[in-house]
DNA sequence: CATGAATGAGGATTCATTCAT
DNA sequence: CATGAATGAATCCTCATTCAT
């Protein structure tokens, strides 16, 4: 997908190997320990680096964590999915199952959980989070939700409240107890059984009455 | 539980004061702060105790933030709610609304996202809050659903699955937002307006046909 | 001289014990060193206290580096010199020989080097010492010199003036081999000489002709 | 006076090109910030080289703050100045006047204050920087009084120490205030006003009493 | 039991110095 | 020769914990 040419040189504002290095190295020690719990030591050791090229990179442990949620925000974000031209059935399965594959991704730590814990002591962040996860992926079904209105496919009220009761009801069972380390992160199979018991609760709901 | 007779003068209940008076402190700074962001020095503050006190009723910071969350347990855990009488939407409603009240608790801090942070360290913690709090609410709902389906009042497959959609979908556009600072805890009308919301949702899918 | 009543606790504030002894051992070791020369763990160890100890009494360094400031003034300041009712020769030896005896005072490092190397980067603290130290004996010796001028003994334009050029010749050849660790402090029997010689040269100044 | 062409092989000339640079650079960080506050990185940015090329002209802080120091004896050494045929109180103006513009030169910090507050830590330098700064212009004007001495046309008994007081008296009200940075450099006005003062002063008391 | 002074290990950050390019 | 990325020791400061009173 990324096809910036990348010639010239690779400054290091935004580039480098290092600078990525550093970034997955803290990541996973960020996402672990959370902000307070990780030591920039311990960061250090993860990325494989001197704690002094820590600061040749970023100024401080918030500049730090703020580019690895920055980097989440972007990693998390809707990713291109086609649904418009979908049925409602395969166009609300693909999008809570591609949104829960996000949220419990397995890969060592969670984003959701390291930024909702610091959201009070650095609120942009939590908003930052917000806006570009939750919110694009909440968005994009009220979008599609709207179109399928008009069109006469469903009967809704209030397409940006159902696109969320929809969105947390793909949650049900799984998101909790892996948040709260009850279960592992659970599979894709797993998700896809809730959310297909999600989608058929939704279009019950707000199918209109003859189909 | 401690039924120790406790020798001495300093009966039990003068320790309890104590006691409740530092857990009542540390909960503020704990649920504001983080475990790693309080520290014993601000706690003792908050409890208007000395920072050795604390060391004579709790041996150490752990422990004290593990009495802190039982507490929170026990008091987020699901209230006495007389709902086995009543009929399905008014079952619904005054059930999604309590747990909304308590997830949204604007009291300074939640603890939902205070254990939830915490939960990869002490994961031991994450499985009590979990097991206490949204496990006991679900269950609740589990067990209605059940009878209801058995009187033929509702159709449903899975009822542990469909309680977890409800619980969610009462949050829709409610409890995200609040966590993530984007905006202030929700009123008890707005919680009401999405859970009303969600009660139709829940009832149109989940309804007999004839119905 | 202080006849503070001193009964009561002896709070932390201002007299304990504790930060007697911390100041003791800063001042050497800031004197010796300089403001960053000077660490925190030297410091301690010179005090003979842990560096904890040190925050518990002073929030960091630069307010330990105030305090013994602050202190030195105070121990620099004018002494109190009954001069007013001497002739001219024994104010102006006496004056002379405390004030130099101030400046190269032996007792380990120099504070007006420490002050005055630090000056531009807290000038705050180089106004304090300069208005505590040099300005007091200065200003102390004007004063003494419009008496004499009033009453005839003395023939000066400029008192201010005079005064200053006074309590510098008494520097001469001791002050500055000293500060630059070209020579030890000088005795006090060294001082008089140097101080004798600026009298002498001073009066047969400003004496008016016909005396 | 450099004239060399400068191609290619690098000679000589060049490494002094840039030697000279990094000089001009370091001066004004060491002498504003002291010898601890100033940092190699600081110092590279200021000489407009890397770090790297710091250490090869110099093998560390200290070497670089020695040649540093030495410049500054060269540059603040007595120059040249031809009073040997002037009468007295032109000679003592133009040397007093001389040697005050050069110890509270504006431009950037003072070498003073840099050099005294890191002679305890580096007495040779101390002892370097008296000998050449001081020392020299106290010298020659103790020369110069010798031989006024020997012509008659001054009573003295101790030239050196009488050299010494003029050059003190010189600074009177001036150098105190500016280098604990309660007013800003004097001006040439301010300084001729003050060293006029020391002149007469000095004169009135070793003319001999006929003159 | 209650206190708060004292501790020292540990964390974030800076900086002189080195070295591969 | 010139560079600047990388290092790790050293610094300031915080905080959980202990202990004498």
């Amino acid at each position: 997908m990324n096809a910036a040419p990348n010639l010239q040189v690779q400054s290091r504002d935004d580039d480098s190997a290092k600078r990525r290095q550093i970034l997955e190295g803290a990541r996973r020690v960020f996402m672990d320990l959370g902000f307070d719990g990780a030591s920039m030591g311990e960061i250090a050791r993860a990325a494989g680096v001197s704690k002094g090229t820590l600061y040749v990179y970023f100024t401080d442990k918030n500049a730090l964590f703020e580019a690895i949620v920055e980097k989440e925000c972007h990693d998390h974000g809707i990713t291109a999915l086609d649904i418009e031209s979908k049925d409602a059935g395969s166009a609300l399965r693909q999008l809570g199952q591609a949104y829960m594959e996000v949220l419990c991704r397995p890969e060592g730590g969670s984003a959701v959980r390291t930024v909702m814990a610091i959201a009070e002591r650095m609120p942009d962040l939590g908003r930052q989070y917000y806006g570009n996860v939750p919110a694009t992926w909440f968005g994009k079904l009220a979008d599609y939700l709207r179109t399928q209105v008009k069109a006469g496919h469903l009967v809704i009220e209030n397409c940006d409240l159902a696109a969320a009761q929809f969105m947390l009801a793909c949650q049900a069972t799984l998101f909790l107890p892996f948040i709260f380390q009850v279960r592992p992160p659970p599979s894709s199979e797993q998700i896809a059984t809730v959310v297909d018991s999600a989608t058929r609760m939704f279009l019950a709901a707000y199918r209109p009455p003859g189909k």
